[in-house]
DNA sequence: CTCATATCAGCTTAACTGAAATTG
DNA sequence: CCAATTTCAGTTGAGCTGATATGA
C-alpha cells in the first residue's frame, strides 16, 4: 500500500500530473519507439492506426473513421490520400447513399498491416518491462474501455 | 468475468488493438478535448506539459526536458522558444557547467500553469465517465509507472 | 579529441479553419 | 432548404535530420 489510504489517489498531491498529461507522456514515449521501429515503412503511425481501425470494421466511410479518431473530416481526407494512392485501401460507392464512399483494405493493405503488427510486441515489451501479465491486461483493458466509449 | 479465463488478456484475439494503438487512440480522444479546452490559451498543450514537468523538477536544462519528453534537443529548443519569449520561463547559466542553461518557471509561468490545470478535471471526467474511483486510480497509477520508467 | 549542450536552417507530417460541390 | 459527406486551399504546430558553435 506504500502509505496510501484506501480510496485515496494522487490527486491530493499538488504536483501530481493530471490524466491528460499522463496520457500525453506515455504516448510520447510510445510514439518515439514506434517511429523508430517504423522507419522506412511506406505509411506513418497515424496511417497505420487508420488501417487497423478499418481492418477491425471491415468497411467504413472516411467520415466514420474521422469520428473514431477524433479528427475533422478534412484531416481524414489528407491522411487517407496516400493510402489510396499507394493502393492500400479501396473505395466503392454506397448504392443506398451515393455520396458515401465505403472504404476497405486492399490485399496489399492487409498484408502491410499484418507485417507492421509484428513490431508492436517489442515496443510493448520495452515500455511495460517489469509489469506482470495481470497489470498489462488491466492497463490494456482500461485503455480499451476509454477508447471504445467513443466508437 | 465476461467469458474470460483468469490470466487471459485479449492478445489471443487477432483483431485486438496493440498497446501502441490503444495509447494512441486514447491520446487522440484526450488531445481533441484538451485543444478545445485550451483554445485561446497563450501556450499549446505540448508547451503546457513542458511547463508541468519543469514545475515538478523545479529546475532543469533543455536537454533534460528533451530526454524526459522523448524529443530531440532541437525539438525542445523550438518548443521552449515561445515560452521564453513570453516570459513564462527563465534561464540562468550553471556556474559549474557554463554550457548548461538551467531553466525554471517564472511567476507568470507558474500562474499560467495553475490556471490551465483547472481544465484537466473536466476533461478527465468526460473521458473517464463511468469509471469508479478505484479504476481511475489504477489507470493513473499504471500510466504514471510507465512514464516514470524513463525519467 | 571527444562528448554534451544549445541553437540555426530546412523539411515533413498532422492537424486546423474556411469554402465548395454532391447527395438524400 | 437543410444536413451529411467529401474534397480543395491555405495555415499553423510539432517533430525530424543536418550542420555549427561552445564548454567540460
Amino acid at each position: 500500500m506504500r502509505g496510501h489510504k484506501p480510496g485515496m489517489d494522487d490527486s491530493s498531491n499538488p504536483s501530481a500530473l493530471s490524466f491528460p498529461h499522463l496520457i500525453k507522456w506515455v504516448e510520447m514515449a510510445t510514439r518515439a519507439r514506434v517511429e523508430r521501429a517504423m522507419r522506412g515503412a511506406p505509411v506513418s503511425s497515424s496511417q497505420l492506426f487508420a488501417l487497423a481501425l478499418l481492418a477491425e470494421r471491415g468497411e467504413a466511410t472516411s467520415a466514420e473513421l474521422a469520428r473514431l479518431m477524433h479528427l475533422t473530416p478534412q484531416a481524414m481526407t489528407t491522411l487517407l490520400g496516400p493510402l489510396r494512392e499507394g493502393g492500400l485501401i479501396e473505395r466503392r460507392t454506397d448504392e443506398a447513399h451515393r455520396r458515401r464512399l465505403q472504404l476497405q483494405l486492399s490485399a496489399q493493405g492487409a498484408a502491410l498491416l499484418n507485417e507492421l503488427r509484428a513490431m508492436a510486441p517489442a515496443v510493448e515489451e520495452d515500455l511495460l518491462d517489469g509489469f506482470d501479465a495481470a497489470e498489462r491486461a488491466t492497463l490494456k483493458r482500461l485503455l480499451a474501455r476509454v477508447a471504445r466509449r467513443f466508437g
